[in-house]
Parts: C-alpha cells; structure tokens; sequence
DNA sequence: ATAAGAATATGATAAATATCATATTTAAGA
DNA sequence: TCTTAAATATGATATTTATCATATTCTTAT
C-alpha cells in the first residue's frame, strides 16, 4: 500500500508530533534512533518533508526538525502524499487507465468504497490527533 | 498495495476466467496481447500460478492455459496470495512488529477494519463471480 | 568575525522488483 | 517414432526503491 519510505517519514513525523516543538528542536540523530531507522535514509525524508513545508526545521547550532502549532493541524494524508505522491493511493488497483464509476475494473467495486473511506479518514485524522492518542496509551510509537 | 506482478497476474486470470476453458485453452502469446502485459513476464507469472495450481496448463500442441471448474470457484484473494505472499496485505502499515489490538500503532484503528473487510470481500468474492459481472458487462477487463 | 554544530544538496551503492531471453521438457499428430 | 508446438526452468538485464556517504551552507554562540 505504502512504500517504506511513507512508513518511515510517518513515523518520524508522528515522533516529532510528541516530542518536538518550536522550542524542542531534535535532530536527525536523536529521530532516527527511537523510531529504529536508517539515519541517513530518514535525514532525506526529513529535508524533503522540510522544503513541503510538511514539517519545520532550523539549521545551525541548536537546530533540527520540529512541528509548528500549524504543522500539526495538518491531516496526516499530507505526509504520504508528500513523499508518494497522489497517484500511488488513487489509482486503479489493477492499473487500469479508464477505470471509474461508469467503466469500473472487475475489482472497482470491491475496492473503490474502501479507498475512498481511508482517505476521508487519513484526511481527517490531524497530526495532532494521532500524537493526543499516543500521548493518552490509545496507540502506541515503538520500535 | 499489491505489485505490479499481482496485478498482471488478476487481469490474466480474469482474462482466462472469462475466455478460457478445458477445451479452450489459450496460449501465453493470446493472452499477453489483449490484457495488455509483456509476454515474457506474464508468461513467468502464469507459470508461477499454474504450478501453485491456480490455474491449469498443458504442454505441448493444443496446449495452453485454461482455468478448469474448480478453478473458477477459487476465492480472487487466492491470485493474490500466491504471488505476493500473504505477508504484504497483512503487515501493519507501519512495519511495526508488534502492532495489534493490544498495542495498536497510530493508524491500526484506522486501516485494520478497513483491510479486514477488504480481505474479507476478496475471500468471498469467486474467479468465477468476477467473470460472471465482467460477462453481464457489470465490469470491464480492457487494456 | 569566526568556530562549531546543525540541516541541505548531491550523488554513490545495494537490494528488490520488473522485464526480457533462451534452452529444456512435454504432448499431440503425422 | 519423429517433428512440431506448447509450457517450464533458468537466469540475464534494466529499472526502481532503499540505503549510505559527504561536501556545502546556514545559524548560533563565543
């Protein structure tokens, strides 16, 4: 569904969303660590998601990636399709072109309404909601 | 969500769902062309597929493959599984290990009842049900 | 100003997936 | 039984994704 690098820029953004903070900034070292990913592969996702302003980050002596009050009222479709893109998640699942409503592939209507369901709710759910819900033991950020 | 390789796998048994038969069976080059997949590659694929006696096959002149009546009565998730493994549709999203009811990751609440029921429709969902729906031109197989 | 600590830009390497090619085996028909 | 036409087994190549490494730039504090 995802790729590896999704899965990983999630839970690097997840980890800031608790941790970090205008005046809490962390660095790639301190990220990569507790959320047991590669640092170097993690500290490209964490640029990229810096320069679509997904994420915030200052260079620098005391600097490092952190989450604004704003970042974290994003929904947390933003951070897949920041670094999948769209396509990944709304194309046809067996790839193809013309599929739709009117012209649905032999899955479309297994599959469609279910699509379109996580979406809503990946488009829903904030940054923020997921952090309160692991700050409160509802789910959990481990290894 | 799945590979490519699944998905070329679906649309060729689907395509062999709906054309093929004991007494018609259909050669790689047939069945590459209008489903629109390298012939090379699908031809691994069917392989794969008829040795896990998914599909049927002969060698030899009037040979080919075709999907016999047990067959057809196969659950899709079926084609799925034998290709990609079982592991890819059913890992957490996030590639954490220990995420489950118990210690759900941040977004098991919202994709596990999603995939549950997908793999569930996939399960009931028949080869042969498929066929049906794109034959009453409920669904659509095109290129 | 300048030294040091941080992200940033760039690109190299490794692994997995997708694609292509071909020699071998099997089955049917002459 | 021999020839031919098909799948099968095997493996080579190309592309994409994942991983690693490092020189450059920016920011803070001295």
């Amino acid at each position: 569904m995802f790729t590896n690098s999704v899965k990983y820029a999630l839970k690097a953004v997840l980890f800031l969303a608790v941790h970090s903070g205008e005046e809490r900034k962390i660095m790639v070292k301190d990220i990569a660590e507790p959320i047991n990913v590669p640092k170097a592969y993690i500290a490209k996702l964490l640029q990229e998601l810096s320069k679509q302003e997904i994420i915030s980050s200052t260079r620098g002596v005391k600097g490092g990636f952190y989450l604004t009050e704003s970042n974290l009222k994003q929904p947390v479709l933003n951070v897949i399709y920041a670094i999948d893109g769209t396509y990944r998640m709304n194309s046809c699942l067996l790839s193809l072109e013309s599929c739709n409503e009117y012209k649905p592939c032999p899955l479309h209507h297994i599959v469609s309404p279910m699509r379109s369901k996580l979406i809503k709710s990946l488009k829903e759910k904030t940054l923020e909601d997921l952090s309160i819900e692991i700050q409160s033991g509802l789910s959990y950020l481990p290894l």
